[in-house]
DNA sequence: TTAACAAACGTGATTTTGTCACAGAACTTC
DNA sequence: GAAGTTCTGTGACAAAATCACGTTTGTTAA
C-alpha cells in the first residue's frame, strides 16, 4: 500500500514525471484520483468508455480476454508499481482488440483519466512514448501466455500455475479455485480438477476445498520445465 | 512492386521522413538496400542477429510462432506498403518473444540496418514513437488470432481461413495446401483435411491438389459468420 | 442449530481436436 | 517412364473440452 501524496506516488511511478513541464505536472496531478476495488470487482470492460490511467498502488489486477459465451482467459496480471495502459487503450488508435479488467484482490490505484493522459501524450512525444512502450512490455506478456496454450500439455501449463500461485502466496499453500486455475491456463474447471486428482495421486499436491497444498515442489518443477 | 529510387521509397512508406534532419535522411538511405526474397525463404528467425527494418515492397511475408516441436502458427502477414517492426525487435527491448517471419511467396523489400535505425530511434523520439507503434499495431493482430484460436470452433477458423484466401486471390479457386491452412488456423494439416471432407460432403467447396474451389461462399459465411 | 443455500468440487459420457503411422495419388525431374 | 517429392486420405489413438449431473463443504439466516 502507498499512502503517500500524489504527488509523490505519481513522481515515483512515472518515469517521464521529471521531463515535464510544471504545468503538465500540475495538469496530471490535478486529474487524478485515488480509487479502491474490492475484490472481484470490475475496472474496464471492452470497449466500454475508458477509465484512464492505472497506475496500481497495491492489491492485483488482472487483464483477461472473454469470449462470446462467458469464458475467461487471463492474459497478466499486474502488481505495486505496475502501470496499466490497456485500461487507457482508447487513447492508443492502435490498439483494436478489447480486454477485460478486474481486481482480483481487494485493490487500489491512482487513475489519471484518460482525457489528461491523452491530451498530454499528444503534446509530448516523451509521453506518448512511455504508452507505447507499456504496450509493448503487455505484448511480450500475451505472446507468452499464447505459446504456453498453443504448445505446451496442459499438466505442463497446471503445474506453471501452480508455481506461480506458489511463488505470489510466499508459501506452499495455494489458496484458489480449480475455476481460478482454469481462467489462468485457458482451460475449463473439469479439466483442471482432474488434473489436479492425477497430481494427488502422483503424490505431488494435497487437496482441499479452496486450496491446494503443494507436497513435492521439485516434482512439480520438474514438470514444468 | 517499386521500382522508383530508395529515397522516393522511404520518404512513402516512413511517415516520419519529412521530420528527419538532412543528416538522419542521409544515414538512414545510406543504411538501406533492396533485398529480394524466394518464396518460403527465412527472413528472421528467432533471435538470431536483427536484419532491421523491413520495409515490404512486394509480395507476402508471414510471421509465424514456432514451437520445439516444429509446429507453425501464423500470427501475421505482410503486404506492400508494410513496415514490419518484429525483423528489428533487438531495437525494442520491450519484446522479449521470438518469432520467425518467412517470405510467403517471391517477395522484395527496403531493408534499413539495425544498427542504422536504432541510432535515429534513439535520439529522435519520433522514429522511437513510430516502432513502438508499429508494434502496437501487431499487438492488435495477435490478439485478433489469439481470439480465434482460443474461442472460436475449428470450422469456424477453417471457414474464416478460406475466405481470406478467396478474398486475397480475388477468386473463388484459391491455391494453397492443406498444410498451409493448417498454420494459418493454428491446427495439423490431418485436421483441416477432414474439415475439408466435411466441407465438401456439405457442398461448401471442391478439392483436388493444391486448390479448392468455392462452391457456396454463402454458406462459408455463415459458417465463419 | 439446523435448514436452506451457494460455491466448490468429482466424475462419467460424449465430442472435438490433435497426434501418429502409414498408404496412395499427383505432380516433377531426370 | 522410373524415381523422387509433395500433397492428400484415413484409421487408430490420445488429449482436451464440453455436457450433465451429483456430491461435498462452508455460509447464512430463520
Amino acid at each position: 500500500m502507498v499512502t503517500d501524496g500524489l504527488q509523490e506516488t505519481l513522481q515515483r511511478y512515472l518515469p517521464f514525471w521529471d521531463k515535464l513541464s510544471k504545468a503538465e505536472q500540475e495538469s496530471l496531478r490535478d486529474n487524478t484520483t485515488r480509487a479502491q476495488y474490492a475484490k472481484g470487482s470490475n475496472v474496464h470492460r471492452g470497449h466500454s468508455e475508458c477509465v484512464g490511467l492505472l497506475i496500481v498502488t497495491g492489491g492485483i489486477f488482472c487483464t483477461y480476454l472473454l469470449s462470446d459465451e462467458g469464458r475467461e482467459v487471463t492474459l497478466y496480471r499486474m502488481y505495486e508499481g505496475d502501470v496499466c495502459i490497456l485500461s487507457a487503450a482508447c487513447i492508443l488508435r492502435q490498439i483494436t482488440f478489447e480486454v477485460h479488467i478486474d481486481a482480483q484482490t481487494d485493490a487500489e490505484a491512482l487513475i489519471v483519466s484518460a482525457p489528461a493522459f491523452e491530451a498530454i501524450s499528444a503534446k509530448n512525444p516523451i509521453v506518448e512514448n512511455f504508452a507505447y512502450k507499456l504496450a509493448a512490455d503487455r505484448f511480450s506478456d500475451v505472446m507468452w501466455s499464447m505459446q504456453q496454450i498453443l504448445f505446451m500439455g496442459f499438466d505442463r501449463r497446471l503445474a506453471g500455475a501452480l508455481l506461480d500461485e506458489r511463488i505470489s502466496a510466499g508459501s506452499l499453500e495455494i489458496h484458489c479455485t480449480h475455476e481460478y486455475l482454469a481462467r489462468q491456463t485457458g482451460s475449463a474447471r473439469e479439466v483442471v480438477s482432474r488434473m489436479l486428482k492425477r497430481f494427488v495421486e502422483d503424490g505431488i499436491v494435497e487437496l482441499s476445498r479452496g486450496r491446494i497444498t503443494i507436497l513435492d515442489e521439485g516434482k512439480l518443477r520438474e514438470l514444468a520445465r
